[in-house]
DNA sequence: ATACAAACTTGTAATGATTACAAATTAGGT
DNA sequence: ACCTAATTTGTAATCATTACAAGTTTGTAT
């Protein structure tokens, strides 16, 4: 994903421009935290205040059909949006809840059983603790 | 899993026995085809007349907890179930909605970037077509 | 620049899955 | 057989997401 022109971005992927698409594709490009929906309508509601969340939650799915974002489903209660970059696992922490990236191959591991099965799309997440959390918990 | 007893593996692990949750961890034991709420729901009714979907909400919620069963969240409209066996991968095929299992070495791949994290849980899924339906779709 | 059709945004209402809760029932230990 | 604690049940509440229709904006052709 190339940050240098969102604009063009979207005009490539047969999406008309309009200033809230831009600002929503704006924020996913700044803040790579992979927020959920509220986080991105509260956020954008300051500079748009006419904003409707039916509008976020339409952009999405279209920057999604398009290929400009992923969505990352770890938690059945909350579905985050990440804009996409390369192919990245994600790390989420029980304690704190924040969603981490990390590098892997998704094409390096060898696996059983698909033979025949046209693959389009590969995920990969861990649960756990990360190490600020893990460090708070080991002084008590 | 072991199937013989379901019986002991609840007690094994703190869970008291009822008809209810034998019927489900049962079901889950017999339909490893990673069944949503619903499916669980409709089908065990048809034995226990008075189930409330409660009860299933109840019952998955604590057999999570307690290890014996896994969520697969893939789509984030949809929640399904799986029996723990061992560490295996699903794929999900776009067209017919069938949830295969895959073999998987989860430790087998290269990480970079989680050094000092504590990982306790690690999901892999993938997307795609599944051979039957490729198949179909070729004859078109 | 102007006009028009198509696309986009907005707000409200509807949907659907999940959870909260309190009363009734059941299980396990004495 | 009794008693307490745990479980089940049914209804109501909650929350995220979608449907829909009216109003607004955009892109294009003139």
């Amino acid at each position: 994903m190339r940050f240098e022109n969102l604009e063009k971005e979207l005009k490539n992927r047969n999406i008309n421009l309009s200033y809230q698409r831009l600002k929503i594709l704006e924020y996913l490009a700044h803040n790579q935290c992979h927020p959920t929906v509220d986080q991105i309508f509260i956020n954008i509601q300051k500079s748009i205040t006419t904003l409707s969340k039916t509008t976020v939650y339409n952009t999405l799915k279209k920057l999604v059909e398009e290929g400009l974002v992923r969505v990352i489903n770890i938690e059945d209660n909350e579905t985050r949006y990440d804009i996409v970059t390369e192919d990245h696992g994600h790390f989420k922490c029980e304690n704190c809840k924040t969603i981490f990236d990390f590098n892997v191959n998704l094409d390096s591991f060898s696996i059983n059983g698909l033979d025949n099965f046209r693959i389009l799309d590969k995920n990969i997440y861990f649960k756990g603790i990360c190490p600020e959390c893990a460090q708070v918990n080991e002084k008590n």
